[in-house]
DNA sequence: TTAAATAGTTAGCATAGACTAACAAATTTA
DNA sequence: TAAATTTGTTAGTCTATGCTAACTATTTAA
């Protein structure tokens, strides 16, 4: 069984090859908030269980095997954050630390029959796509509220950022997934957005607009 | 935070101190399948949190802090079992190896909600005591089934015994917690039993009736 | 296009937690 | 009670995962 700390490891490579499919040391050093040393021995290791391609001083290449073991592992997660939303009544901001540590346990039933409890959603709380048991992954087809045009009338459909601060800021806002969002107005200087949503009315900034992903 | 090891090691000597007052250094390597010598540094260390009483050869003693320590860990494991059985409906040979696992997540929200919405309850689904959270833990105060006479009426409350062969052999008996037992006759040579409940009439062997707590 | 800055690597070390081999103390058995 | 057995301890080793210091390769800026 693959440690906690590889496992670890996985996760932030895969989300990293992602966003950017060049990977490279200092970012997951970063991530992990552990020293560039630390990350290069584990990613020899990594590489070692055919999980990555690693060349000296080249860009980190995730292997299928690595993409498959990650997108389990972000599966257990996902259907943990949202367990804990629907069955058991946290909000939003307060299941990442716990899924966290959650998914590192070892046991299919476990997950699988959250999967069945849920009714086996496709999305977790904020709007990322859980991966099937295969590690099959559907892709995001969402585009930014700063990519929108005034006029325009869109649904808030996942967040591409999800820190506690954020998803407090998002509930002090009434901003919650599944909501229709009108664009008023933008700001030709800022590009902040005047928006109307819910009996709301707000001006969001260019920083929180870049965060929302709707279609 | 204390690792796992170290909640590993202090549950297996609180539970042994509970059943023997006097805990050795071979009776934890059994229980968690390690050597003598692993043992024997893992003790220094837990004397040197203050949660052991060591002294060389002697017997161990868990000290308050320890006990707490323990009880409070055991919580978790309760918690997480009933919790599997009632609200994921997992059999209750099903759920001590996922509890293993849970009882060393982080997150006092988590537990407490699970608690919360199993509405407080007192005993986990093989019928032992839920520690509060401060750490207290209430007594058994059952007898064994072996203890009991012929015509006695019991109530079977709690099992001595957890493994998952034993668990299912109740379930083929339709032995559950709760269900009136009737001795009908004890065999003299072997304390084999004839009892009564719920439509059945059964021989339980002395092993088996040993292990059946009841009030 | 050289110099400076950044990124990546290696070597060496630390800690946690496991192990075996060798030995010592305590207990049991003859 | 002496011998045998069991129990506990010490010393030394190993693997996993972290670290710092020193160095090298690559990239960026002057
Ligand atoms: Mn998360
Ligand atoms: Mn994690
Ligand atoms: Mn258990
Ligand atoms: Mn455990």
């Amino acid at each position: 069984m693959n440690s906690q700390s590889i496992e670890n490891y996985l996760k932030v490579i895969f989300n990293q090859a992602i966003a950017t499919d060049e990977v490279n040391t200092t970012g997951i050093a970063q991530a992990l908030e552990v020293s560039l040393p630390s990350v290069n021995s584990m990613v020899k290791k990594l590489a070692g269980m055919g999980l990555l391609e690693y060349q000296k001083y080249k860009p980190l290449k995730i292997t299928e095997k690595g993409r498959q073991m990650a997108a389990r592992i972000i599966r257990k997660h996902r259907l943990t954050e949202m367990y804990l939303v629907e069955k058991m009544g946290f909000g939003w901001e307060e299941v990442h630390d716990i899924a966290e540590q959650l998914e590192h346990v070892q046991s299919a039933a476990f997950f699988d029959r959250m999967d069945e409890l849920l009714g086996y959603p496709q999305r977790d709380p904020h709007g990322s796509p859980i991966p099937n048991k295969n590690g099959q992954i559907a892709t995001q087809e969402y585009q930014s509220l700063a990519d929108c045009r005034p006029g325009e009338q869109v649904e808030l459909k996942a967040l591409s950022h999800t820190s506690d601060e954020f998803l407090k800021y998002l509930n002090s806002k009434d901003l919650k997934l599944g909501i229709k969002v009108e664009i008023l107005e933008v700001e030709a200087f800022d590009r902040n957005m005047k928006v109307a949503y819910g009996g709301h009315q707000e001006v969001l900034s260019a920083l929180v607009c870049s965060k929302l992903l709707v279609s």
